[in-house]
DNA sequence: GCCTATAAATGGAACGTTCCAATAAATCAA
DNA sequence: TTGATTTATTGGAACGTTCCATTTATAGGC
């Protein structure tokens, strides 16, 4: 049954009693060849069992059809959910994306593209990690190899860029807790070596000015992007002399982590402490209580970045539009104080 | 900058003056070669700005260090940790592993396997879709690549499989279910073609029936493996004339949704309805209440599988062990009676 | 029947590597 | 010096495709 040595063309072509080069004319579909003799090419590819070999295609053929995701914290679901966007995209354009992982680590990054290089990708999408160095992308840029952005960019570079509007999210979100009556505000998680942190930071700071919050009113507290971060960030904001009273947060794992720390001071997310999110991942909705955040459309943004990909290919080019995606904030039950009735414990309350 | 046409082992050749075979002496790392050659030869690689072509190598060499990945669905966080697992040991064996994701869709599996195999993969570790034909690793084994299955598993097939013990860890669950005076239970979530599905509801029948609860007492509802799956099973289950008192779920999305329905209903999980999940994702410690689940050690597994994979393709068989990893159930609050004092809505509790 | 136009199939060179066998250079024993 | 041995380096063939320029078969026009 284990076919011997793998088949090549030169087999099929015994086979079915033809050339090489019709086997190659049939395996790319041609119309040139006579219908019957590519039936029969057909059958003998079957029949010994043949795979095609890419790597050797791609030695004369001019580009290759992989494409490569780098993506740098696969276990935020926020990232898978922006794979699953692209994917969708490339599978109708018959494209097969290789993700990688980067683990949010420069090194890791490097040997990441470096591998997808060698292996000849038509092209890049790539979150980069934190601390990626300008220099990075170089090679990549001088093979020529289009790269897009997403999500994250890097501070002066040339590489098309397609993420949400931060700064407008930002903004909207403070604006919204503001509204609410609150004056001392806090920005929980993210560090200021991320664009994304300072578009996001800026927006919220622009609210405040603007709606006439103090700066000595506002809270900014860096950390860990992850759920760990934010219950560090509530514990140091909690711990000041006059302690916000509502938080944005730079991610919904942030957000996350923040309602669990407050849950466990017996503090209710939402009444005693608002709290807002930023990118609206499925959880969000699911959480208890729901989660206030930013939606920014992430598969819309992924499916985005994989078209722009696509079009860069087929012009053979390496310069893009940016891309600023529209966000709305989601509001749900985290941000009080507007409080609707809670739901007392252990009772047969009424059902939401 | 942008050098022009990619520059190849010939072009460094002439630009260090030696000749090829010493330029891929040199790119292989040869003792053979006098470290100065190997010195001048590594400037002149940087000068040109060369990048290996894999594909062009693998045409003469045996084997190609790429292996592929196929996860059955990227957003469940589980396989993202599966994932990080297999990337931890590779990454120390120099080999970038790249992630494909079938989205439970056969027929897309299909293509991302066939896709794998034309790179000319070293070898797949894969989580299969629901619904795969057994035939659909066929080619696979034709063509000799070493292919292990993580997490599930099919019917009948003799490819080595990496599973925690499913059937023990779901025993265990209901075990302590049935210890905390539980007499009506619920198995949620999942289906019948699942193998995992058939070895976990296994054990919990098993249980039940050791430990005397009758088989008219246990409520089994086919679901999806999600939130959403679980709201549903908790609804129906509700429905009928004599309803549960706990369930054990088929994973932990499964029994998130559970709970989420529970409060919906205006029910505590935990005191009022127990509910155990699988898996332990991270997040089920930081459910509110915290999630009782089977912690299978999903990152361990995930090295295993890569270690497996290694030995396989080192020894070029396609042949191994199956390996069953140890389970065990983590107690949290989401399983009464033994109800904690829980933290009243909006108060200065006592911290936890 | 012969010449031309079209359709179908083919051989050869090229792509960028690796690996083997062979050469060239350096070292050593006599 | 000569030959043997070791150390470095090299040319050529091969890997499995694609693509171009040809060749061969088929059909059409007269």
């Amino acid at each position: 049954m284990a076919s011997r040595a793998k088949a090549t063309i030169f087999d099929i072509a015994r086979e079915a009693g033809v050339s090489k080069s019709t086997v190659s004319l049939v395996l790319q579909g041609s119309g040139l060849i006579r219908p019957e003799t590519a039936v029969k090419v057909r059958k003998a590819i079957e029949d010994v069992g043949y795979v095609y070999n890419r790597g050797a295609a791609n030695l004369r053929k001019a580009h290759s059809n992989v494409i490569g995701m780098v993506i740098n914290d696969l276990t935020n679901p926020f990232f898978a959910e922006l794979a699953v966007g692209m994917e969708r995209v490339f599978q109708s354009a018959g494209i097969v994306p290789f993700i990688a992982n980067t683990a949010e680590n420069p090194v890791r990054q490097e040997e990441v593209l470096k591998s997808l290089m060698e292996q000849g990708v038509a092209g890049l999408i790539v979150s980069p990690a934190r601390g990626t160095t300008p220099g990075a992308f170089r090679r990549l840029e001088m093979a020529g190899v289009p790269v897009v952005f997403a999500m994250r960019r890097l501070p002066e570079s040339r590489i098309p860029v397609i993420t949400p509007d931060n700064h407008r999210g930002a903004y909207l979100a403070a604006a919204h807790l503001i509204g609410k009556g609150h004056r001392r505000l806090a920005f929980f998680g993210g560090s200021a070596d991320l664009v994304v942190y300072q578009e996001r930071l800026g927006g919220f700071r622009e609210a405040c000015e603007t709606l006439g919050i103090a700066a000595r009113d506002i809270t900014v507290i860096e950390g860990e992007t992850s759920r760990r971060g934010g219950i560090a960030c509530l514990d140091t904001a909690l711990a000041t002399s006059e302690p916000p009273t509502a938080a944005l947060c730079f991610n919904d794992a942030v957000a996350f982590g923040v309602m669990l720390a407050l849950r466990k001071r017996g503090l209710e997310p939402g009444p005693d402490f608002a709290v807002v999110g930023f990118d609206d991942v499925v959880e969000a909705e699911h959480y208890m209580p729901a989660l206030t955040s930013v939606s920014v459309d992430t598969a819309g943004l992924g499916e985005r970045a994989a078209h722009v990909m696509l079009k860069m290919i087929q012009s053979r080019t390496t310069r893009a539009e940016d891309h600023i995606g529209a966000v709305n904030l989601v509001i749900r039950e985290s941000c009080g104080p507007d409080r609707r009735a809670r739901n007392r414990p252990a009772g047969m309350g009424d059902a939401a």
